[in-house]
DNA sequence: CACGTCACG
DNA sequence: ACGTACGTGACGTGT
């Protein structure tokens, strides 16, 4: 719409954009930008709805008394702006003026009479002014040409009100608004209004006087006595409150609404922008129009590549192949962990040679294992290794993975797909694989066309897999993380990739058996519930149960939730007691829980050769550790009996043992190492039963007379130490007073006067730098850790205590893995690790290699890393997963 | 898609 | 006065 003209209420909006935002955003250099993200996504969407022809964006520029002396606490009620915003504010409008949109200000006046100014001017000129803000004060300048958006639910949707809605909605005028406000007051401006009317009796009122004037003028008409009263007495406050109300549509502003016509953004300068704040969804949204003049086309040099355009079935294929050094490679195929998967295409970029291999299953025996012979640099390699080890591969070496090293650089990150590092690092836009299968539909399905669009796309791809890694290289360097990722992450993914491929055993009677038995017992449950509730409910529903046990039945409720009751399990231990129907709510829980996501939920992902291949994901945890997916088997149930049935299921197969070994203590230990406490090394240098040890130090007690509670106490107290401790969280972890909890926090660290200045160094050291580091130099960035809220910054300071500590173990299996993997590879051995819970290998092994496997498992994992205390490892085996105990 | 809940380390 | 233990993933419910 041409001469449609958007005026947008920029504090009102990045104001909502902000708090809408539920995680913080915040560049590497620790810039905040949730609120530029938000409102640039409500620019952008502005901007496509209704395509206006000019645009501004008014900010406020008030002191406070200037325009209303007369009510000195005026806007007094309202809260400052926190900094974290206040620092997003002058780059949000350096953003506007790369985009060529104007900023308005006036000293002494506020964003809603600048767009009144700029509304009225803009309508008496024949546009349409369509007013964009957070803020339903704005609703009186409405007319039938003025139309006012407000935003709903944070930002992301808007309401739509023109005079005639504002007539439906409010049954008033765009100017009764204004009196509106004279009688209800608003609490977020401190306006009084008149006491005791709101929004129904304002209205009510209105519809019968039309004005405050009117109204005071004519008390006597009123026909609640109780209301007339209020109106008689609080007139002056009414008539204030409505004057401040008004918006003022004439403030000192040259107006030449040309200049607010829209145009062409300088991209260059957006770009530079975008890249600092680390925008890539608007680094890439702007970048097809931005490429065309302003960045290096990555096509205009495509032209110097030699293209090897191979097919797998081809019998000089092994001649075609380069026989080794660094490949960068995308593997096309399709692999759902469940079924065998299959490659589509294979395409390597080695130096200005790119060769593309349509993959046949007729292929030389010796194209896997030349494959094997490279080694290769490729982004989220686990994958494409995946794939080629399903099929036989036995070798997947790395050079370099950019998703890998993003993730060392900035483990918090929520993507590392090639698309997005291609935007940040490069200003390339490389197509979505959504993209890709749109043009090979639209090609038809047939093979060659989807080889020539793969064949297309796999160079795209490798180049930026190859531009990206130089640029990452340097990165690495300059933060030190190079040695982190040549020495523990870039071999681990070939670890992995085995890992996956090589997949668990599972068995699908047992998975059957137990089913059969928890669903016959969840039946019996439910129909017990439903009796003794006198009905039938969803019990799986938190509100349905809430209603059911806290209102219905009247047993006593805990803490609530946002949406009600809680009834999470230590609400309802807590009241057992009261009635039988807690203790079977509860079992219920227990049951479906175990039946939904470890029985039927587990069932569909065993394949056809009756394995799970679950994934292992490099890239999740911000601290280090690993994270695994489809399913999750790093949660299944072990610490109560009934649960830890479900174990066994995991079988090694015939002629095959599992060999499990688990790190004592690790993370306990590396807090002794870290913090050199000599009591912690001495306890575990002499082989002490560590909880043991903290009770007699914590409650002065005799080592030998410590009781089985007073042991589990000091477990919990060391929990603590390692999670960043908080009175607040030991004492509602032991379920004892906050002084108590205090008292045994105080006494922990004055019996271990190291950890307590180790932990406070920690985060110290993290308040400089912005980071915390591991043994082994892997760095989290923590900006919690300087923010303005104290409950945020609490966070932070935990973080920065337990990160080292839980990363530091991190590192040290991922090592074990890495040399567990090599030594077996070395020894031509047929035993592969299978499983990583943390702080726990597990190695199928064939029975001829078992004793052989013990011996190489443990010696690896307690030779991982070089500390003051030992690392020690608990080793057992069984033919399944259950008895390996 | 967010939330509450609960499984693991 | 704030209202918190650290790190994950999956499920069912209800918007």
């Amino acid at each position: 719409m041409e001469n449609r003209i958007v005026i947008i209420d920029g504090n009102s909006l990045i104001n909502r954009a902000y708090y809408a935002m539920q995680r913080p955003m915040i560049t590497r250099q620790g810039v905040y930008t949730q609120g530029i993200f938000g409102f640039l996504n409500m620019l952008y969407k502005i901007i496509e709805d209704y395509g206006p022809g000019y645009m501004a964006v008014a900010w406020d520029r008030k002191a406070p008394t200037f325009r209303h002396k007369e009510y000195d606490a005026y806007k007094a009620g309202r809260k400052k702006m926190p900094p974290e915003l206040a620092m997003e504010m002058p780059l949000m409008k350096d953003i506007l003026d790369a985009m060529h949109i104007s900023s308005l200000e006036i000293d002494g006046f506020e964003a809603d009479d600048i767009i009144g100014t700029v509304a009225r001017t803009a309508e008496e000129q024949g546009l349409e002014p369509l007013i964009i803000t957070g803020d339903k004060d704005a609703l009186q300048l409405a007319t039938d040409k003025t139309k006012i958006l407000i935003t709903r639910k944070g930002i992301s949707e808007f309401d739509l009100y023109d005079a005639d809605k504002m007539k439906e909605r409010y049954e008033l005028t765009p100017r009764q608004f204004i009196e509106l406000k004279g009688l209800m007051g608003d609490s977020s401006d401190n306006l009084p209004g008149i006491p005791g009317v709101g929004e129904k009796t304002g209205i009510k009122l209105l519809k019968q006087f039309g004005s405050v004037a009117n109204l005071l003028a004519n008390t006597d008409q009123i026909s609640v006595p109780k209301l007339r009263q209020k109106v008689e007495d609080n007139g002056q406050l009414a008539i204030m409150s409505r004057r401040l109300a008004e918006i003022n549509t004439h403030v000192p502003l040259d107006i030449d609404l040309e200049e607010f016509r829209m145009e062409e953004p300088d991209y260059d300068r957006l770009i530079s922008l975008y890249t600092d704040l680390e925008l890539n969804t608007f680094l890439r949204r702007i970048h097809p129009a931005a490429t065309a003049e302003n960045t290096t086309e990555p096509d205009d040099e495509e032209g110097k590549y030699r293209i090897h355009d191979l097919s797998a079935s081809d019998g000089d294929i092994l001649a075609e192949l380069p026989q080794d050094g660094n490949a960068v490679i995308k593997v096309f195929g399709n692999s759902d962990h469940v079924n065998k998967p299959k490659i589509f295409a294979v395409a390597l970029l080695q130096g200005d040679d790119y060769y593309y291999i349509a993959w046949e299953d007729e292929h030389p025996e010796e194209l896997l294992d030349r494959l094997s012979s490279l080694e290769y640099i490729g982004s989220d390699l686990v994958m494409d290794y995946y794939m080629l080890r399903c099929l036989g591969a036995e070798k997947t070496r790395t050079a370099f993975d950019t998703a890998v090293a993003e993730y060392a650089l900035e483990p918090s990150k929520s993507a590392y797909d090639i698309r997005t590092l291609a935007a940040a690092y490069l200003h390339w836009e490389i197509p979505s694989e959504k993209d890709v299968e749109k043009k090979i539909r639209e090609l038809g399905d047939d093979g060659s066309a989807k080889h020539a669009v793969l064949r297309e796309y796999g160079l795209k791809w490798c180049r930026a897999v190859q531009h990206v890694s130089e640029e990452q290289k340097k990165e690495l360097e300059r933060n030190d993380l190079m040695d982190l990722c040549v020495s523990i992450e870039f071999p681990l993914i070939e670890v992995l990739a085995a890992m996956e491929a090589d997949g668990v055993s599972v068995s699908e009677e047992k998975l059957e058996e137990l089913g059969n038995g928890l669903t016959e017992e969840i039946g019996r449950i439910e129909n017990e519930i439903y009796e003794r509730a006198g009905e039938q409910f969803k019990i799986n529903s938190p509100q349905q149960l809430g209603h059911i046990l806290f209102e219905k039945m009247g047993l006593p409720a805990g803490k609530k939730t946002k949406r009600g009751y809680s009834t999470s399990a230590d609400v309802l231990e807590k009241i057992q007691e009261e009635d039988p129907i807690v203790p079977l709510v509860l079992q219920y829980r227990t049951l479906t829980k175990l039946n939904s996501t470890y029985i039927v939920g587990l069932r569909p992902l065993i394949g056809p050769d009756g394995k799970i291949h679950a994934h292992f994901q490099q890239t999740v945890a911000a601290t280090g550790r690993l994270s695994c997916t489809e399913p999750n088997l790093q949660n299944i149930p072990i610490r109560y009996e009934l649960g830890r049935k479900i174990r066994q299921a995991f079988v090694a197969g015939e002629d095959h043992v599992l060999i499990g070994a688990d790190y004592s203590q690790i993370e306990l230990r590396i807090m002794a190492h870290l913090s050199g406490d000599e009591n912690l090394i001495s306890a575990f240098n002499n082989g002490d039963d560590i909880h043991r040890m903290t009770a007699a130090r914590v409650f002065n007690l005799d080592y030998d007379s410590v009781t089985p509670a007073e042991r589990s106490r000091a477990k919990a107290v060391n929990f603590g130490v390692i999670y960043g401790i908080s009175g607040f969280g030991l004492s509602s972890n032991l379920h004892i007073s906050r002084k108590k909890a205090d008292e045994y926090i105080k006494e922990y660290f004055a019996k271990h006067p190291a950890v307590k200045s180790y932990l406070d160094g920690q985060i110290d050291l993290c308040r400089k730098q912005g980071y915390s580091t591991t043994m082994f130099g892997r760095k989290r960035y923590i900006r919690e850790i300087s923010s303005s809220n104290f409950m945020t910054r609490q966070l932070g300071e935990r973080l920065a205590m337990n990160s080292p500590i839980q990363g530091t173990a991190a590192d040290i299996i991922k090592i074990a893995m890495n040399h567990v993997f090599r030594e077996l590879e070395e020894r031509h051995m047929e035993s592969r690790l299978i499983l990583q819970i943390h702080d726990e290998l597990i190695i199928c092994a064939p029975l001829s290699e078992e004793e052989q496997v013990k011996e190489l498992l443990v010696r690896n994992m307690e030779s991982a890393a070089d500390m003051k205390v030992q690392l020690l490892c608990d080793m057992n085996a069984a033919d399944n997963w259950y008895d390996l105990k």
